[in-house]
DNA sequence: GTCTATACCACGATAGAC
DNA sequence: GTCTATCGTGGTATAGAC
């Protein structure tokens, strides 16, 4: 007991070892996915022993799961914390869909330009999460952040109120898709840096790009399409 | 020489074995992915030898290529020969966004509806394919496939004339990303079932759900956007 | 407590015998 | 064309040093 001065109050210095494992297997899960990423790999990247993985953390889909959380759960929280932000300060009017998508990028590209806290690398793990087949990853994800998702999905139904809750969900789900595809990126590099290498590094500029077309869409009118299959 | 009548010839009736490892791989890759599937579960729900595999197709990755090469070389085919009538039947004038649009999804709908090329499972495949970080999967989709992507291109671009290119590119990066997660359909089953059992099999009230989402965000006037970021 | 070396067991892929 | 032996490698458990 006293020799655990101040556990859950001070989260960030935990052993040096365990953090050296949390950097290297950000690192390689976010190149290789999780699957195709080894212990073996993880440990001697850090240079640490290849037990101490499974002695900290209990296993690789436990490593993996605290890789995420690391990140996430500031981010989600501060997530949070904008929304209702900017709810109080809306007042009764309901906030538009493009606050609702800023108040949900702005902490993701805070963190993205904070490389102490993973920068890029992490952005382009999670996308490659969110699109991982592998159960586990699909449930922590669903459970972990379960609060924050009905959250932002009570703010956006608030701002399309003519929207039918399923076609709401469709909706969110295409933008989700969008973001997570874009995020980890796998042919990323070669959209932008083909264009515009200049640009290879501006988040703000690739958000400009991202938030228009999702506002567009998700903000389309409902309307009845008895049309086109003109073909053959 | 003489013990090889056929080849190259009439591609389908290939043996029997090579059927039944390309729909258990099908199947497998589909439900678990690349790397999480195994050469011992594909021959074991094939019910062939472990070797056979090997044999046939040289390899675990040669056989998901084939996998994808059985179903996406007729379909893509298909798409091209779509656009090439459509524009043919248009004249001068360009197509809609969303005719291109159709042209796409169309040959994608029909053999999600035809059980002997696969149906859902394939396309569920396919999304999982393009969201793959396996190097070799997409260096894969990229050659193979250039040809009708850069077609498909064309005619985006001659619909949307005033888009920079640069631009375009971002808009299709974001709805293939659309597209591929929710082909790839991780958690597909519950948006849909959740609310709308019936919908689970209707892949024409999905599409016009996708279509008009994608259509509004591609067709998305060009605004420079000094606006919002008033978050905290 | 933390770290290390090592052993175990399961499994994938493949080559060579048949 | 099929079966099987083998080799490399993966995750994990354990025993003991610090």
């Amino acid at each position: 007991m006293a020799e655990e001065p101040n556990r859950m109050i001070a989260p960030s210095p935990i052993g040096e070892t365990q953090n050296r494992l949390l950097d290297a297997a950000e690192e390689l899960f976010m190149e290789h996915g999780f699957e195709a990423t080894t212990l073996r790999q993880i440990t001697a990247a850090a240079r640490v022993n290849l037990a101490s993985a499974n002695y900290h953390f209990g296993g690789k889909e436990a490593l993996f799961q605290a890789v995420l959380t690391r990140r996430l759960d500031p981010m989600n929280i501060e997530r949070v914390r904008l929304l209702d932000e900017l709810e109080t300060n809306a007042g009764a009017r309901p906030l538009s869909v493009e606050q609702i998508l800023w108040a949900m990028f702005l902490p993701a590209m805070q963190l993205s330009r904070d490389r102490a806290r993973g920068g890029k690398n992490f952005l382009r793990l999670l996308g490659r999460a969110y699109v991982d087949p592998a159960p586990f990853i699909r449930n922590f994800l669903k459970e972990q952040y379960a609060d924050m998702v009905t959250r932002y999905k009570k703010a956006f139904s608030a701002a399309l109120p003519h929207l039918p809750k399923q076609e709401l969900s469709w909706r969110l789900h295409f933008t989700l898709g969008a973001v997570a595809y874009t995020l980890a990126g796998t042919d990323l590099v070669q959209v932008v840096s083909s264009l515009s290498p200049q640009d290879a590094d501006n988040d703000e500029m690739f958000l400009r790009r991202l938030l228009p077309f999702l506002v567009a869409g998700l903000e389309s009118p409902l309307k009845d399409p008895s049309v086109v299959k003109e073909a053959t």
